[in-house]
DNA sequence: CAACCATCGGCAAACGTTTGCCCGTATCGG
DNA sequence: CCGATACGGGCAAACGTTTGCCGATGGTTG
């Protein structure tokens, strides 16, 4: 296990200063290419590869992007988690996952131990509010997901269009009175989509009722399915796929027949909402993507020739029907 | 955005020289204790964090540790990222994660990357062969999830005594020819399953047909189950629970009942099991807490003062019975 | 032919921290 | 009163890289 060679090893071996052989390697066309052929050529052979650390203490810059999620096992992040590494890995940067625990504090801690470590974060679905997500933003680059930060680039999935297109496909199945199981108060899209909601019902000519928050786990979902009962509806729209997990379980256990009965709609499409039977019809976000276009975002501006502003990109989902919709039942079950 | 406070400014507010300043903040004991305490102060009040980067060149410890997984997407390394990720924060850590993609070029590639930034790695179900794993443990501290490296610190599942029990389970339902459909012939884990069967079948009286490899994804579970169907017995335990889903999915397209006509067995307990319909009776195995082990391990090879010498921490695993297993039937479907 | 310029290489500082070494002072035992 | 020892503090080197500046050389232009 020996010491692996540095720039100083290089120089020696070509016969060159080390600034001469740093140039040669990073700064094309800087250094006579007689002179730079040979110091690569002696890189080559010695096996050398820069130091992250000492580029790092000298240009600022890690050369590593943090990725923040509030639970890592939460199925809804796998995409987001897949669609950043793989853009990062593309640019050669190191992907930091970190777990902020669903809890605030712990968000800011990592973001303060993060801070002189990365170059930039990405933070999908962070619980901080808006106060502190500006403050942060000033501290270092950073583009959130999910999340729309006043001048801040972003990436939203556009799950309220996606809801718009739900209601319309239970419409069509006769659903004349549907629940919305919704999410946390605090949470954007959840506005959003009560929002469209609202004005999708009267084009459509059905009636929305609006229940929640419910905290979106499956274990909350047995609270959702009871209140969704007792409102007399026929469908019901979870606010996210979790949600609909344990709609399902607790409907299963009361004895109500998905589809015939009660219809369901998740969102996200999350693993496992092809596992559950019925299949899960949901709103399928393109989380892949979004995570692949937050880092995309962030790399760019973390790239200094690059013009500033923010940006914010949104995408669009789609409606995956599976079993648990169907034609809605004559008599309402409750 | 301001320059934040470096050592420099900390020694120059509390009028000593940057190395007291050091020493104040990390050798307890080795400064004045009023001194020390002005320091502190001084740090406290400029709001001083010492530079990771700096650390890390003086010290050539960087306070990362990166886990490597085939893929991150599977749900299999959810418990184990999960462990990790704790039991290095606990350590105030920073954890990289990093996908290997399936392909041993990409596992190299991001070893080879990584062995400079990082200070030590826990790598789970590695693609790599025994003697590039070796090599690459000359190289830098690392840590295995189930795959035993000769002379090298591990942490494994025991898989194998859970598929014992598995088939005792299966046995006392009267089954009395089992189908295992195996994974990948590399897999440590599935040959030792494959001989704990053997010998827990003669104890048991119980006929075993080892079938595959198959890969063990959802879409293999087609074959697989076709293989099962043409084996002629009456329950199969699976490689794992993705596998196990998908012979679900093809038992269900076949219209054969589970666990009617078939029992089925999975095996990890990952995301999902308890969704599926019925419910997939598997063998649990305590994933987070071999992240958990991997990382302890890895902390206690990275900690100077620690006893050299490779350990092996083995996990033993439990039955989940859910609905997927019952009575044998009395005649074999296929 | 002089003034200018482009090319290419080297020197040295800078990034922020840790740590080996040295020195002055105070304390103690003999 | 002297030597040994402990204590507390500072100097400077080291980690590996990048980069501003300078100088030498050789070529071009008016």
């Amino acid at each position: 296990m020996t010491r692996p060679p540095t720039l100083r090893d290089v120089a020696a071996a070509s016969g060159v200063a080390i600034s001469t052989a740093s140039r040669a390697l990073t700064k094309p066309g800087r250094v006579n290419e007689r002179t730079a052929t040979r110091v690569r050529e002696a890189a080559r052979e010695l096996g050398y590869a820069p130091s992250p650390t000492g580029r790092a203490l000298s240009s600022g810059r890690t050369r590593m992007v943090a990725l923040l999620v509030p639970d890592v096992t939460n199925p809804y992040f796998f995409g987001i988690v897949r669609g950043t590494a793989a853009r990062l890995r593309a640019d050669g940067y190191v992907h930091v996952l970190v777990d902020a625990e669903e809890s605030v504090e712990a968000e800011e801690r990592a973001l303060r131990a993060l801070r002189p470590t990365v170059d930039g974060a990405v933070l999908a679905a962070s619980r901080l509010d808006d106060d502190r997500l500006t403050s942060w933003s000033h501290e270092f680059p950073m583009v959130t997901v999910n999340r729309p930060v006043p001048d801040q680039s972003g990436v939203l999935v556009d799950t309220a269009g996606g809801t718009g297109q739900a209601l319309a496909h239970l419409a069509s199945l006769g659903h004349r009175r549907v629940a919305y199981a919704g999410g946390p108060r605090a949470s954007w899209s959840d506005r959003r989509r009560r929002a469209v909601l609202r004005t999708a019902a009267k084009r459509l000519g059905v009636e929305v009722v609006g229940l929640g928050p419910f905290v979106p786990r499956r274990e909350d979902g047995a609270a959702a399915a009871d209140a969704v009962l007792h409102a007399e509806v026929t469908a019901v729209l979870a606010f996210d796929d979790l949600l609909a997990f344990g709609i399902l379980d607790r409907l299963a256990e009361r004895g109500v027949d998905v589809p015939g009965a009660m219809s369901v709609v998740g969102c996200d499409d999350v693993f496992g909402a092809d596992l559950v039977r019925p299949g899960l019809t949901t709103i399928a976000a393109p989380l892949e993507r979004a995570g692949h276009a937050a880092a995309d975002l962030l790399l760019a501006r973390l790239d200094p020739t690059h013009p500033g502003g923010s940006v914010t990109v949104e995408l669009p989902t789609h409606l995956v029907v599976r079993g648990s919709t169907g034609q809605a039942p004559l008599r309402v079950v409750r």
